[in-house]
DNA sequence: ACTAACTTGAACCTACTGGTTCAAGTGCGC
DNA sequence: GCGCACTTGAACCAGTAGGTTCAAGTTAGT
């Protein structure tokens, strides 16, 4: 996957600077990327956002279209960090149920509502066709978090505390039910959801999994 | 919002053809729009595939930017009125409030994953930072349909068929159980989904939705 | 038949941008 | 201090595409 050379003939190690020229570039990259969508997007403005010459960029990242593959891979790895943080906080408080999913829910808006998540998906949504490949990246409603997510309800229904059902659909209806009302309000992010607001998302979008995956009936 | 004089001078009335090629255009825009996104669209391929000269394009739509609204806005009244009349069939069959919603919810999902459907969302998806009125005309998860979804519900509640609850909110839920799913399964729509899986989608939903908001317990 | 509205094809202009080249420079290990 | 790897700035090339112009049709009302 790395596309530059970083041991050369005299074996010659890389010095620390490039790695920190190779992140800004990813870094404005991303940045741009998200501001003016793949096409419209200028590498020398990219250049120049990261403080560097065009040659450079394309010292580290041969092409454009491979500027844009590892620019949204670095964005994804950290923007899917921060998510799996917030499921893994799942595991700690086992006692209230609703709460807990209340707050893992509105954890995961809050990431979900992230500037840059909702670049990253405009950017993956617009260019899908051109990187088929690239959807596996994506952070909250992507694979790798539903899966985490199904994982948590799978043990959550052996424990008895949910009734039994298929874990990776409930993990499916339980994001579906979160990030769906968000999609819409926010108008696909142009428009800034008040804290308040996507507690209240979260509140509704449990109140309606509990109601119907809860296994004794709780929501009273 | 028409742009161009339909009116000469001398009260000429326009031609019969002039109305067919300018819906032409539109249609082959959207068809070209849907396959290469906003900036990689070229208006001359729009031309070819319309079977009219380019000038005549810039005649009847005076900018590229023009022409996509145009384009998006025509396409999206086409899509939105078969959705709608998907919506007025849940007035019909009364009695099983189940099959009525599965019913309605399959339809749903039929005109959802409609290839121009997809086409419509990753075009407004990736270019509402430059057409943010554009979301307006959404299908299926824009706000007529919620709308016109959230009055039956209503209808629904006071019937009591339902229980009390807030039909804008459940109808974006119902909404979110449908399409959720759905998009993350076909991957964004580069990847077919099967008419059974759809049904099964369907059903999911609302059974998730029945267990949340019927009235009675009649999920047995 | 006359004329105004519209269409056509092709050439044309202009601006932009992806990508390369090159000579001069800079930092760093030895 | 030497030399290698990398960076820089600027010029440069080539392709592409938005938009215009223009002369030559074509259509259809009167």
């Amino acid at each position: 996957m790395s596309d530059v050379r970083v041991l050369s003939a005299t074996g010659r190690k890389p010095q620390r600077g490039r790695i920190d020229k190779r992140r800004a570039i990813l870094n404005a990259a991303f940045a741009v990327f998200s501001r003016q969508g793949y096409a419209q997007a200028c590498v020398n403005e990219i250049a120049a956002e990261a403080g560097v010459a065009k040659p450079t960029v394309y010292n580290h990242l041969t092409d454009k279209a491979n500027l844009f593959r590892h620019a949204i891979e670095a964005a994804a790895a950290t923007l899917t960090a921060e998510i799996m943080a917030a499921i893994e906080r799942m595991a700690d408080r086992g006692d209230d149920l609703r709460a807990m999913l209340e707050a893992v829910g509105h954890e995961l808006l809050r990431c979900y509502c992230d500037e840059r998540s909702w670049a990253m998906r405009r950017l993956l949504y617009a260019e899908v066709t051109r990187f088929p490949d690239l959807l596996d990246v994506l952070p909250v409603d992507g694979p790798g978090v539903t899966k985490a997510l199904a994982d948590r309800l799978a043990r959550l229904c052996i424990a008895g505390h949910i009734r039994p059902t298929d874990p990776d659909q409930a993990a499916e209806q339980f994001i579906s039910l979160l990030t769906g009302p968000v999609e819409s309000r926010s108008r696909f992010g142009t428009r800034p959801v008040a804290e308040e607001e996507l507690r209240d998302i979260a509140r509704a979008a449990v109140d309606t999994f509990m109601r119907a995956y809860a296994a004794s009936p709780q929501h009273g």
